[in-house]
RNA sequence: GGAGAGAUGGCCGAGUGGUCGAAGGCGCACGCCUGGAAAGUGUGUAGGCGGGGAACCGUCUCAAGGGUUCGAAUCCCUUUCUCUCCGCCA
């Protein structure tokens, strides 16, 4: 959520910020007036119960000083206040809801270094903060090269008979996937290895979350109100429970309505979760093999900080994912996503695209997002910075990294002219040691 | 699911209709004391919103929402959450 101060004093980087971005219901000055008819609201409703309370504060010492008459008097001149206060009450109620309804659907601000484009032919190569494309190429894992046709994971995991769509169909319908035996093992051993390093090298907090959120966590984190149909919910008494989409809503809703002190931060957490999203609006698309699934696996890291420390922390989480890319020997680019790919409540994206060999061509793998102090507003999660001042959380959020994509790109990279997978040596002590699964025996 | 208890400031905790945003304590900040520290001691210390250049002023907030009342932390209703006991359960 913006805030309204902000948009008044610079209503026109207001307009011009928002111009890259898709579907921005209103402009600064609908605002300004959505605003200014709340305070016109405030002002009058106040005004009444100011005179309300000086009144009543009379009655109270009229009465204690046995002055019954007196009392009598003023009484009857608060109760015509009354009327005038209850309409103003809710004529203010009004004008809050609709202030906040309208800052809720609008999306957050790109960074001035953002590039701006429409889609995601506009996003930019990245390297890091000093980094080229040169100290990339030394620095990232190389493109590997094969002796024969790479495969597709599908086909891969399907020769091997450890990964059944078919039954999954019959169990749960379309995008979902039975893993079996070795695969099942190989997905579970690239999931425990993600957590292990990113709390053991990275200094995240393990946290195990639940994984059925209330409404206001995902205004929080700012799926709702906008993005309901990519949920999964289920009844709850009289209400509802969603399906986590992602850690991201657990983990960096942890803080909302909380007051933290400054040396509290940074917090960072880490969790392997299942993610389940309806995707309704991606029907169509990637329907072969696992890529895009209602329900899969994810490493999400979350970091909540200060103002100050919140884009020196969006370089360290993408390094740390890039940390398991290399450790896996995945050759990957990394991608800032322009002002029309960005998700909603971003600042600035880095999207880690795993090279595919049997796909023959790079995949998003990691997402990582700097939402300012977007979410923390949304939240109502504050921090006192070095003067003692009340100010939003920062907060950040990226994939490190999404559990079923990483085993497509361990088996597509690694795959050998019989059909069978070389095991990455950092996998190898989570899968018994052993260096290859699958393939002619 | 049944029965009961509870929710007050960063934390603990008092407050059952009237100048209560709220005693007291802890914590924190600054000062005194000290060679320095501890102890002791003094002062200060909620947030949101609105008005104002500022000092400051107003308003709202004692889980949330509604009600009674001239006036509610305090009385009534609803909801949420927490705890205890019972039942069920991986």
């Amino acid at each position: 959520m913006l805030d309204i101060n902000w948009i008044k004093a610079n209503p026109a980087a207001f307009d011009m910020l928002q111009k890259g971005r898709k579907n921005v219901p209103f402009s600064a000055s609908d605002l300004i007036a959505i605003d200014d008819r709340r305070r016109a609201a405030i002002l009058s409703v106040e005004d009444a119960q100011a005179k309300r309370n000086a009144l009543s504060k009379d009655i109270g010492i009229a009465k204690a000083q046995k002055d019954e008459a007196r009392a009598a008097t003023l009484m009857a001149e608060v109760a015509s206040l009354k009327d005038a206060i209850q309409k103003g009450e809710e004529t203010r109620r009004d004008a809050d809801e609709a202030l906040r309804s309208a800052l809720l659907v609008l999306p957050n601000l790109p960074l001035s270094d953002v590039p701006v484009g429409s889609d995601e032919a506009d996003n930019a190569p990245y390297f890091g903060p000093n980094g080229s494309a040169e100290t990339a190429a030394k620095t990232r894992p190389p493109k590997p090269a094969f002796g024969f046709a790479p495969r597709e994971h599908y086909e891969l995991g399907e020769a091997m008979g450890g990964m059944d769509f078919e039954a999954a169909a019959r169990l749960s319908g379309s995008r979902f996937v039975v893993l079996k035996h070795d695969l099942a093992r190989l997905e579970r051993a690239i999931g425990q290895f993600m957590l292990d390093l990113h709390v053991e090298q990275h200094g995240y907090t393990e946290i195990n979350p639940p994984l059925l959120v209330r409404d206001d966590a995902l205004y929080g984190t700012n799926q709702l109100p906008k993005f309901a149909d990519d949920l999964f919910f289920t009844p709850h008494g009289d209400g509802r429970l969603a399906l986590i989409p992602t850690a991201e809503v657990p983990l960096t809703n942890m803080v909302r309505e909380s007051i933290l002190s400054l040396d509290a931060l940074p917090i960072r957490m880490t969790a392997l979760t299942p993610c389940f999203r309806s995707e309704a609006g991606s029907a169509g698309r990637d329907t072969r093999g696992m890529l895009r699934q209602h329900q899969f696996n994810k490493v999400e890291m979350v970091s909540i900080t200060s103002a100050e420390a919140g884009e020196d922390e969006h370089e360290k989480m993408l390094s740390d994912a890039e940390d398991v890319m290399k450790t896996l020997g995945l050759h990957y680019r990394v991608m800032k996503l322009c002002t029309g790919d960005m998700g909603f409540g971003a600042r600035r994206t880095y999207d880690i695209e795993v090279w595919l060999p049997g796909q023959d061509t790079y995949r998003e793998i990691s997402s990582v997002s700097y939402c300012g102090d977007f979410q923390g507003r949304r939240m109502d999660a504050r921090y006192r910075d070095a003067d003692g001042k009340m100010r939003p959380v920062h907060t950040l959020n990226g994939s490190g990294v999404a559990v079923g994509r990483a085993l497509i790109a361990v088996m597509e990279n690694y795959q050998q002219d019989d059909g069978a997978i070389a095991i990455p040596a950092a996998l190898q002590p989570y899968m018994r040691g052993r260096t290859r699964i699958g393939g002619r025996p």
